[in-house]
DNA sequence: CACTATACGGAACTCCAACTCCGTTTGTCA
DNA sequence: TGACAAACGGAGTTGGAGTTCCGTATAGTG
């Protein structure tokens, strides 16, 4: 899936510029608009014409999805630094904290993880340097289950689920207000020692 | 805000029926394709001509509104149901779980209470009959607060938060089919005694 | 400084979904 | 049962947003 032939060729020197040009504002224009922002508008905000966009982008969606792989980058560099964290709980509920806090800054991928969880989770595996992305989040839920800080019965599949919930409250700029409550309150449910705990889900005994 | 004229004269039989077959209509549509229903589908769908959907319900999003109100109803009826249950966890907590199923089964509402929550709020408060929806809620809150099982912290506003995070999670069926597991996770952080704990918002003693 | 491939701009096109209109049908009531 | 207001059906209209097309402009090259 990596690009087959990204040499396919040097852009020119303009097309590279307004390339990116289009790209930030396309950021602006779905962060601000979410999937309601126009093609038409994003090329204005990018002092560009929409043809320039278009060829750039063959569609909205291919648009949408460097969005998502930009964005999925930087929860892979958060997932990263969040590993250097000594204590277990900090540099998971920090990542936890983190990643939310990106996602709430762009509406369109908060609708996009709502409507299309199969283009996120694409862009998710994409995201994979040497090592992967989930597999840097799995590193951070083991290492703080371990401790016993983390409930043994989360799961991996867990994280996009709760990402999901908390971007759908930043789609209506203004109103939920409060989803930064209701993440730690959630975070405090996440803690190891919670009341309903169950065993972890494929494992009957501790490692031996 | 309550009908002002609602005896502007009786429907006659067949556009009763058919009023109600559209309702009907539009739940299933609703519910199965979320927003992305089409107004000839339902039409379709209630074996009735578009011309008749928009007889009665003038708009899409007159049509929405009516399930809405709908499905505020049935949220009242469950607050106040929970309000017969003796233990004030169990009251709570069942009601939360009640009303996330509730806004499980329809999409479309789960779509606009992210997209749209000015409308859902409308509707919600629309819904109170001689006790207030949000009152009922309220008190639920409180008793279990008083009873020391539910954080101090929480607030009323945090229910449509949560039920809108939750929602979210429906808008894709399939994907994030985990959600209750997320549910229970946070209810187990609402519980009192989880860790950060802030004292409740307006007090700083508890009643004399 | 030509010359050409590459890129640009934006008017025009297309498609789709909400909504309208009007000729036809049907319930109601005297 | 006849008359008429109320309701119906569904082809057609409208508007809006994504996408295309092509004449013009410009970066790179010999």
């Amino acid at each position: 899936m990596a690009a087959p032939d990204t040499a396919t060729k040097p852009l020119r020197a303009d097309a590279r510029r307004n390339r990116q040009r289009v790209l930030d504002a396309a950021a602006r224009c779905f962060a601000k608009d979410g999937m309601q922002a126009q093609m038409d508008d994003i090329a204005g905000c990018a002092k560009v014409g929409v043809g320039t966009v278009y060829r750039h982008f063959p569609t909205k969606e291919a648009l949408v999805r460097a969005l998502a792989d930009d964005y999925f980058a930087r929860q892979d560099e958060l997932a990263r630094a969040a590993l250097e964290v000594r204590d277990p709980w900090e540099a998971f509920s920090g990542y936890i904290r983190g990643g939310a806090n990106l996602l709430a800054e762009n509406r369109a991928l908060a609708e996009t993880a709502a409507e299309r969880p199969d283009l996120m989770q694409a862009a998710a595996f994409a995201a994979s340097t040497e090592r992967g992305f989930f597999e840097t989040l799995e590193t951070l839920i083991e290492r703080a289950q371990s401790a016993g800080v983390l409930r043994p019965d989360f799961q991996l599949e867990d994280i996009p689920s709760i990402m999901c919930s908390l971007g759908s409250l930043q789609i209506s700029r203004g109103q939920y207000a409060n989803w930064r409550r209701i993440l730690e309150m959630l975070l405090d449910g996440l803690r190891a020692g919670a009341r309903n705990e169950l065993p972890p889900p494929g494992a009957s005994l501790p490692h031996p």
